[in-house]
DNA sequence: GCTGAAAAATGATAGAA
DNA sequence: TTCTATCATTTTTCAGC
């Protein structure tokens, strides 16, 4: 399953034309890796059964769903066992408006990025599911101006046989 | 482009169904919505227009590609001028490391995604691509243990026509 | 919003470089 | 291994209703 991944220039450019357009038939992605339709086939089956690639997903702008106003949620949780850990990560999972939860070294135990649909409705979740929980000590908020998304993820070296 | 964006039952149901698998066929994802092909198509594509869809992407696991060490940079820009703010969000992306870069409120101004190769290449890309830059002020450097995803974002109401 | 026929893409196969 | 070529099957498209 995970194995280490011994990438070549041509799975390189797989998985950049596949980071940036999930939905990208495989002739065209054969086309941009330069390689042959039934080896693209075979390249992408590969790199899914190492695990390289995981999923897909459809990318949606939160403001025109309605949800104008992301923030970021520093949670600390006292005590910071397993034993609460679990259940705050499925709990803050479970709300519509968190998009990740993130497990972190330092003060802060957590990071929840979330898209409210207002003011009120950021203030009810930071109040209402977070600090209410006998778990959490501390959450601290943070709104997010902007945001972007970085390039596609590719791998530090390539190997050139 | 970026209207209010009226959505009822059926568009919840599509975008639910893209989030978590961009490369669903349009049959199945009508068959999901519980509508005709066609109609779906036109769904798709009047989401777009709209500007909820934005684009696809396939998910790749960081560590399955060599970048096992994923971590958040808390930057500080002094001064926090529009001028000194582009050019830093910039060369943020330009880094092969990044994942994201958010723009927030706070006393921290940007918090940046990252997934290193080691711990010596985290070491080298806070100390040489952003500690040593003359806006930087000040980078707070945090590992990340876990992370999870969280599931489809939706719009807070539907329209029940 | 639906139906159905035409067009295109996919996944699989076999054989050769 | 990778490529070329082929083909049945599935999927998308685009009329018209």
């Amino acid at each position: 399953m995970t194995a280490p991944a011994q990438l070549d220039s041509v799975d390189l450019a797989i998985l950049r034309a596949l980071q940036n357009d999930a939905r990208i038939t495989n002739r065209d992605l054969a086309a941009a890796a330069g390689i042959a339709p039934s080896t693209c086939l075979d390249r992408v089956a590969r790199l899914r059964s190492c695990g390289v690639i995981t999923g897909s997903a459809t990318k949606i702008d939160p403001a025109a769903l309605g949800r104008p106003l992301q923030a970021m949620l520093f949670v600390r949780v006292q005590p910071h066992r397993r034993e609460l850990v679990d259940p705050f990560v499925q709990h803050a999972l479970a709300q519509p408006e968190t998009r990740a939860v993130f497990h972190l070294t330092g003060p802060d135990d957590f990071l929840v990025h979330v898209a409210a649909t207002s003011a009120a409705d950021l203030q009810r979740l930071v109040l209402d599911e977070f600090t209410a929980r006998q778990e959490v000590a501390l959450v601290h908020t943070t709104l997010i101006f902007q945001q972007w998304d970085g390039g596609p993820l590719l791998p530090p070296r390539v190997s050139r046989p």
